[in-house]
DNA sequence: ACCTGAACACCGTTCAAGT
DNA sequence: ACCTGAACACCGTTCAAGT
């Protein structure tokens, strides 16, 4: 792959076998969870295991681009609330479409709460992201929406640690607005 | 274990290992986080990957028995909160014990707050912990100090999943404050 | 009754051989 | 250049043999 940055120089069956590996990663991740066997993610590709880590060093990698497309729409829609407001109800929805991402596929948060920092696939892929809402959080904070010694790192954390709401005995509210009543100043 | 409910019972050297699985248990935890390799256990016990398993069926298990005491403690005090208060401030003191606690041992949090609910060892070592728990979360509820759609099992589940202080960047606020800002009524 | 360590199973990752 | 599946490594768990 570093050898090809340009996809038409690649070989045909190259591509194809990423684009196979994508959906399959999909599907399974969505049903399973992440920590499934990484054979199963080759095999519903149709690929050998060797093809699946040439692509993908390591399971992360395999995460990180499955997510790189939604923390697009992220890094997106919070420059949006940013320009156009407005900012309060804007974060609330901002960290619900969030929260909502993460419950894609089991298991994920654990990986995206400790990848958010350092330099592991999966922060590097949400690098834009971190940095968009980054400056949201800013925005609230100079309107005095939330308070001066909450962190955008410490929030993105939190909200991905949350425990679903399925593991906490049918609560009625949802741990998220527990966490929204607290942000704000 | 089960056919000798009496330790007089049993053979000496089944008493001796057991407690020194525990407290080998106890220094490699803390040491190098709950999902270290079991073998690191046995060798620090000075005993054989077997004898670990028949003493603790799973690491789940060793877990558990290492967190019983830390749990009597925070039942006790959950109750001696409610017999004499005052309830709001014991509440939140209560929550950092508990946070505290889980952060003695790295990793553990991920077993707590999956194995709160169910049927886990876990589960069993923590029952009479939440149970109090409860009763506390109640009585603060019936004096209108949190919303009245808040469970004992969310808090826990909560609380237990928080990202380590270090792990959210230098935020000047612990994320356990926001919480309790949230849960305030 | 209990202990031990060899053996088995599972899975992540690598790599020699093939096209 | 890329693919494949056999092979290796690691570790959780079991069990036959020993005391």
């Amino acid at each position: 792959m570093k050898a090809h940055p340009d996809t038409a120089a690649r070989r045909a069956d190259a591509v194809r076998n990423r684009s196979a590996l994508l959906a399959a990663g999909e599907r399974v991740f969505a049903r399973s969870g992440v920590d499934v066997p990484m054979e199963e993610v080759a095999r519903e590709a149709g690929v050998g295991r060797g093809t699946l880590y040439r692509h993908f060093p390591s399971r992360e990698h395999l995460l990180a681009a499955l997510m790189e497309e939604q923390a697009a729409r992220l890094t997106e829609e919070a420059r949006r609330i940013v320009a156009e407001g407005p900012l309060w109800d804007g974060l609330v929805a901002w960290l619900r479409l969030y929260d909502d991402g993460l419950a894609r596929f089991r298991g994920a948060s654990v990986h995206v709460g400790s990848g958010l920092t350092g330099t592991s696939p999966i922060a590097a892929a949400c690098g834009p992201m971190r940095t968009a809402f980054a400056e949201l959080l800013g925005r609230a904070r100079e309107l005095g929406l939330v308070g001066p010694d909450v962190t955008a790192a410490q929030v993105l954390a939190m909200v991905a640690a949350l425990p679903k709401d399925a593991a906490t005995g049918g609560a009625e509210q949802p741990c998220l607005d527990i966490v929204l009543r607290g942000l704000r100043a």
